[in-house]
DNA sequence: AATAACTTGCACAGTACTGTGCAAGTTATT
DNA sequence: AATAACTTGCACAGTACTGTGCAAGTTATT
């Protein structure tokens, strides 16, 4: 007997698969302990037919961050600015897009049962951003009264209070999250609404392109 | 017949009662999900015993909020300095020393499930909070590119970090839990650093009297 | 010394899950 | 139209708890 015809996975299937992660990463975002039977059900399935799509519980999760650290990490890489305050903030505001998935991010790391696997998941971001404050610190642009381990946890947590705990349908909310990332890297906020003020591109707003100065590189 | 001699509790039973309560408060502060069990054992008492003291858990985690938010609120309205940037850095710093039932609220604060008591327990300290902020504003010594709530939301935060994600045991912890929250609440850090040093005493710092310029950066 | 107060250990009922097996259905693909 | 792939619903075993009752033991107080 040959190989019996090894057929791809149904499109309802694909789908179904897709709706999962989606409605995992929702549901997770608002409460990290929420059950296999409500993920499913939000998704429009049985809590049988997840188990038909994953092993169980923690490959769920795992692939989840997964997903969402290749996305940070990713955006962590296309942040080239030379300048520590500015590649902070366009760093942040980058981010900020990614709301919904960073909320899970947000949510899972602080849950000790996946702290482990988080952190090696996020571990290229988090080298991108001590390598930000680390230039800050070397040209006097960022605080130097903190080391810089320290100030990347600082920052980190700053920018998820700023991400959590604000209201993201805010037409601020960005802006917000930014301002707040540079606080905790030392700015004071006069000196963080004159970074923004000249270099509107950051905040992505559309209607900067007239701003007086604007010359950064593209 | 008359009363039943109304004995007072016997020495042992208030010491195992407040056994309890401390024996949760710092299992509660490592995991707000700690069992009963765990909390009874660390106690040196059964899990039977405890359901003598309290009713039920909730009994439990409502006189933990109650005492420590009692704490809170004693040190908030004890801080009266007119200057809004002092004022902030006082009740911080004062703050700090309670690091540990700090970190049971701040583990308590974030659980869904006692939000709202949490909330309402915590009120004078956060009205006593937004007071601050808002003389703060009001003569611009504090940021005003944020409105007065969720300044203070992000100054908690901030402050929350600086207790429970950095190392209590480091000799610069309190003083790091100061200037994070003065940098949320706007300042650089360098007028952060400087105006610990114009007032050493908020440190707490028993050596201090006579400091003139302590190098802050290492 | 007497005794009320307290603690322990065990059994038990209840809750809220996770993960698996299986038969019976439904649906996408060939 | 045939069939492999998928989903459902149900039953079941297992885990990790919470909270209660009760008998037997221990200890502080009178």
């Amino acid at each position: 007997m040959t190989t019996p015809a090894p057929r791809r996975p149904r499109q309802d299937a694909v789908d179904n698969r897709a709706g999962i992660l989606s409605a995992a990463t929702t549901a997770i975002a608002h409460d990290p302990q929420a059950s296999i039977d409500t993920i499913a059900r939000s998704a429009g399935l049985s809590r049988r037919a997840l188990y038909g799509h994953f092993a169980d519980r923690n490959a769920l999760v795992t692939e989840i961050i997964d997903a969402g650290a290749e996305r940070f990490n990713r955006i962590a890489l296309s942040v080239t600015d030379p300048d520590a305050q500015l590649a902070l903030a366009r760093l942040t505001s980058l981010l900020w897009q990614e709301a919904a998935h960073v909320q899970v991010a947000a949510s899972i790391a602080l849950d000790d049962a996946h702290l482990a696997s988080t952190g090696k998941a996020l571990a290229p971001l988090r080298a991108a951003v001590a390598a930000i404050l680390q230039r800050g610190q070397d040209d006097n642009t960022l605080r130097t009264d903190v080391d810089v381990a320290t100030l990347a946890r600082l920052v980190e947590e700053a920018a998820r209070a700023a991400i959590t705990r604000v209201d993201a349908a805010l037409p601020e909310a960005r802006s917000l999250a930014v301002r707040t990332t540079l606080s905790m890297a030392g700015l004071s906020w006069r000196e963080t609404v004159a970074l923004l003020e000249q270099h509107p591109e950051i905040l992505g707003d559309p209607a900067a392109d007239a701003a007086p100065a604007t010359d950064v590189e593209r």
